[in-house]
DNA sequence: TTGTACGCGTTATCAA
DNA sequence: TTGATAACGCGTACAA
């Protein structure tokens, strides 16, 4: 572990200034029995170029910041597997920041992104404040958003279109003969909740069913949580027949809940997600699931960042939006064949 | 987006040195005047501090890196869960590098340790050969690695006994009155694949059941890997009554198989796994299995790390190894009650 | 083709 | 208490 050798460390040793130390180690026109030299010297020396004074001098770090809420949900995790191939390919390491969908952490990170100990941040805010909005505006470096995003922020936005993907979920549930269609959501002061609440309605109203609040239930975007949300749902007392859960995990709750209740899925109740994670292929039976495209989401949106920072033209650019469609992926739980 | 003010901006700005800036922003003692008008100034201006600058000055980079074979295995996962905040309190940030368990970018990741783009680094290595080894010792950072490694490495080490584990796992399923019992483990070049096929023998022999080798299959620590040797398996028609397998991801490619077989868990086979994640819990029916202790051991290898980047006094401690207890979950996929 | 010298933004030393 | 100034390691005009 001892002292790093610099370029002024292999300059003495090849005999030459650092300037053509550096000169070589960057490719440029050099005489050959200089470069042979030096790079001799650099190999003896197992030299590494220093980070912080490269990144000092080009002003780039070749670092990607990215922030989500927490590396724990699924969703995040298949976005990381996508984004840090990318980005590795690029020449760009991961920086992984939770922020525990706080606002405050978000915008701290968007804060010090004038550190420019990134070069770029990939974000995916749960809740939506006027603060956090000002604070992506506001960010010293290129930003790209995973999830909707207000077009005065002019940063480029990865989306998907979820009220499409309750849509889907409703009428294939409906296809089934399904009628009494529950639906177990996360906090609705959060972009998603919000956003398939509002879906739910809407996709009911298209079907010609009626709204009934004891269809009805919040609580988290987490297992347990959602298993607490059914079981107040079943307590309620309604005929259900369905369950379309705002996400994998409030889905993965709600077979715990209904196997207690002896409940049968799909033949008594059947049993929707959304995100299309392994958790849902892996449950059993396993769970029909809209895919909002995480993966893909994830690989965009590094895609985007890239494309902001190869080179000034593009950093220029107005604002990139893309959209992947959500698609519904079918399994056992609601159709099937669960032995 | 637009250019960052420096101590330079802020010196200008309140009137002062950029000498005084530096001082009032480290809090070094300074007229309050001074200290009023600085952070006035540094406040309106929105100062964030370079951090290629702080860190060519002060040598440190206030990033830890994280190297496993995949962000995608669940374990790796819970042990980032565990890592982040410990280094988050810490003021240090994460970088992650996802190696696909191949040596030849372990050995890149320890190299550009060089650079000191991280203070220092948690490894997780699936293959230990000699190079590797050297890389380790040679690493200008300090290094933990988690599993075992070699003493003249010289590095701090957490590691969990699977030997035992299996132990337990095996105990267990004889204590059922299983006495056939298959184990499927992942490639045997890797050190998790050859200790897991030891400790069965070993167990076996404890236990006094002959060693078959009908009963046992290679794969590799993944799901559809897993289900494809338990369907080795089952072809080589033996009598099996449990599987013990080598990970969780692997017990649910056995439930796979089993119930494509029609065959019932635990009544016609028990199935016990490894790591004790998520999945296992969440399977149906819920998995047996041997927690090795993942969130602990990340944790505690952030603290070690911590320690050895706390100051120069510790920095030259003799490596400390610490050691994570196994742990068998008994779960209804050995013991139940599936109904 | 090569070397000297300067600047990137900070921190730390030394006089004043 | 403060300001001028020298590093930290690298890249790059500019001069030779």
């Amino acid at each position: 572990m001892g002292e790093g050798p610099t370029i002024g460390t292999i300059a003495e040793r090849a005999g030459v200034s650092t300037a053509s130390v550096s000169r070589v180690l960057n490719g440029l026109p050099t005489r050959p029995e200089t470069v042979r030299k030096v790079l001799a010297a650099a190999d003896e020396l197992g030299y590494v170029p220093n980070s912080a004074a490269r990144s000092l001098k080009s002003r780039r770090s070749h670092q990607v910041a990215f922030a989500m809420a927490d590396i724990g949900n699924p969703v995040y995790l298949e976005m990381v597997r996508e984004i840090q191939p990318v980005l590795k390919a690029a020449g760009y390491r991961l920086v992984l920041h939770s922020t525990g969908a706080d606002v405050a952490e978000e915008i701290e990170v968007l804060r010090s992104l004038g550190g420019r100990y990134a070069d770029g941040l990939i974000l995916i805010p749960l809740r939506l404040t006027a603060e956090l909005a000002a604070a992506i505006s506001a960010a010293r470096a290129p930003v790209v958003v995973i999830g909707s995003v207000p077009e005065e922020a002019g940063v480029d936005n990865v989306r998907t279109d979820s009220r499409l993907g309750v849509r889907l979920a409703l009428d294939h549930l409906y296809a089934l003969g399904r009628r009494r269609i529950a639906f177990v959501n996360g906090p609705l002061d959060t972009v998603p909740g919000a956003a398939r609440a509002a879906a739910y309605r809407d996709a009911l109203a298209a079907l010609g069913l009626p709204y009934d609040e004891k269809l009805v239930e919040v609580g988290d975007f987490y297992r347990a949580e959602g298993a607490a949300a059914v079981r107040r749902l079943l307590a309620k007392g309604p005929d259900v027949d369905a369950i379309m859960c705002a996400n994998d995990l409030i889905a993965l709750g709600a077979l715990d809940v209904l196997r207690e209740a002896g409940l049968r899925v799909p033949e008594d109740v059947a049993v929707a997600g959304m995100d299309d994670t392994d958790l849902a292929a892996g449950a059993w039976p396993p769970i029909t699931s809209v895919s909002l495209g995480s993966a893909e989401r994830g690989r965009r949106a590094a895609e985007l960042l890239l494309a902001r920072l190869a080179d000034d033209a593009s950093a220029k650019a107005p604002r990139k939006v893309v959209s992947v469609r959500p698609e519904l992926v079918i399994r056992a739980s609601t159709k099937g064949g669960t032995r």
